[in-house]
DNA sequence: CGAGCTTTTGATCCGAGTCAATCTTCGTGG
DNA sequence: CCACGAAGATTGACTCGGATCAAAAGCTCG
């Protein structure tokens, strides 16, 4: 159990160092460790979840989906993510959560993260700090769909793809595994599934990345950022200066 | 001053309602009031501010802006709503806030409220709550601009307008004040403003809405929210049942 | 080997962007 | 009271990024 956190601790603590006693309160969280396939859904859009989950090995994204079936991903999570904390507070939630890999989750009710919060209440703050990064990536993602083109929108989500995994261990800044496919790849980036084929030619014959059904590579760092305008500030890595 | 809070307690109140002590608490904030005229930076992309700030006349916008300076707008805000609570805990704000109308700003320092919130930790959670819906409210802007078309686009904005102008008592329900350049929608919906006029007009001629300088009209919600595939769900008014 | 994904290609079409000009409004100063 | 300028709304012509459709080609795994 104990090891499962280790991966979201770091997470926290990329924000501010923890203290024994805020560990010891993290520990305390009674973990529920379950197993998915890909493609498996976590939390269903219009549910009322009673637990938050943490992903601790695998990749997921949240999601919306239309009447005809057409589907919006709305963020991606890798391991040490939470990325439903949100429906600690809110009632219904407004989008569904799906694993795209094998993926290991692990749950904590709701009743138990409130409890630590009401104890600890400085795991409240890093928790809804953490929720605070999630609302800036979320800004981004408008302004990526919003006004890049489509070269540009999947540079931006790879740039930001190689900064997370780094920052969360699971890479070097180069290279980091990442299996999703080009219809998943266009989901996120709001391109379809054609174009986004033809995008992904684009940025392997022009020597910016590859990327193997299992590994992303980018080979030009700078170009790919220069192509997206990508700037990490958003993904707020640095511990504010308070 | 206590005037001046109005607005927020009750745009807290549709959370939860709130305790005595609370809302003695809310007004122990000391708060300054300004007027900002359309089109004034509130909060500079970029910038560590000290203090947050809530909207109690007029309307402002989030927003990023490109090196060719196009202009995403990442959200609006209304009067009640607090636009920029997030820089509590993220030092450099990614994104910028600005009027788009003539506006009257309370600001109260970041250290304020971070007393208020350590002796009444239930008002932090209220706080963390409006930046959850906050967050809500962005993951619905990524899926309006990823997979609906421009007149689903712009149809889903006004919606959004109506519902929420609504529940903070400024309109019935079906026309409201909203004093938008034709530019600034096509900001806010990832548009071209050319298109965004020409959307206008279907939407004016198919006898959906009239919009007028100052004013907007919805004389067919049905037909507007069907158009928009319009769920208020994600808005969170509904107090959740905890 | 064959079924079912995923990737790739080619052809065609359309929503929306761009450019450039015109028209309206409206506030301001002479 | 009107001329003038600036901002916003509107139009038309043209272009283009990207969607759609349909089919083929690779992969992967039972």
């Amino acid at each position: 159990m104990a090891d499962d956190l280790l991966r979201f601790e770091r997470r926290l603590a990329r924000l501010r160092k923890l203290t024994p006693g805020e560990r010891a309160a993290l520990a305390s969280l009674p973990l529920v460790t379950v197993e998915f396939p890909a493609n498996h859904d976590i939390v269903r859009q219009g549910e009322r979840p009673t637990q938050s989950c943490l992903i601790l090995e695998g990749f997921a994204a949240s999601h919306k989906v239309t009447l005809d079936g057409r589907r919006q991903i709305l963020s991606l999570s890798i391991s040490g993510d939470m990325p439903d904390l949100q429906t600690l507070y809110l009632g219904v939630v407004d989008s569904g959560l799906a694993t795209l890999t094998r993926s290991v989750v692990a749950f904590m009710p709701h009743a138990a993260v409130r409890d630590v919060v009401r104890l600890f209440p400085s795991i409240g703050d890093l928790l809804w700090h953490l929720t605070l990064v999630d609302a800036s990536v979320f800004r981004e993602w408008i302004a990526n769909i919003g006004l890049r083109d489509a070269r540009a929108r999947v540079a931006h989500l790879f740039c930001e793809i190689m900064v997370r995994t780094k920052a969360a261990g699971l890479s070097d800044g180069s290279r980091c595994r990442f299996p999703l496919t080009q219809v998943e790849l266009a989901e996120a980036t709001g391109v379809s599934a054609v174009h986004m084929n033809r995008t992904m030619q684009f940025l392997r014959q022009t020597g910016h990345v590859s990327l193997t059904g299992e590994e992303l590579v980018i080979h030009d760092w700078h170009g790919l950022a220069t192509l997206a305008s990508f700037d990490p500030a958003y993904l707020h890595l640095e511990p504010p200066s308070t």
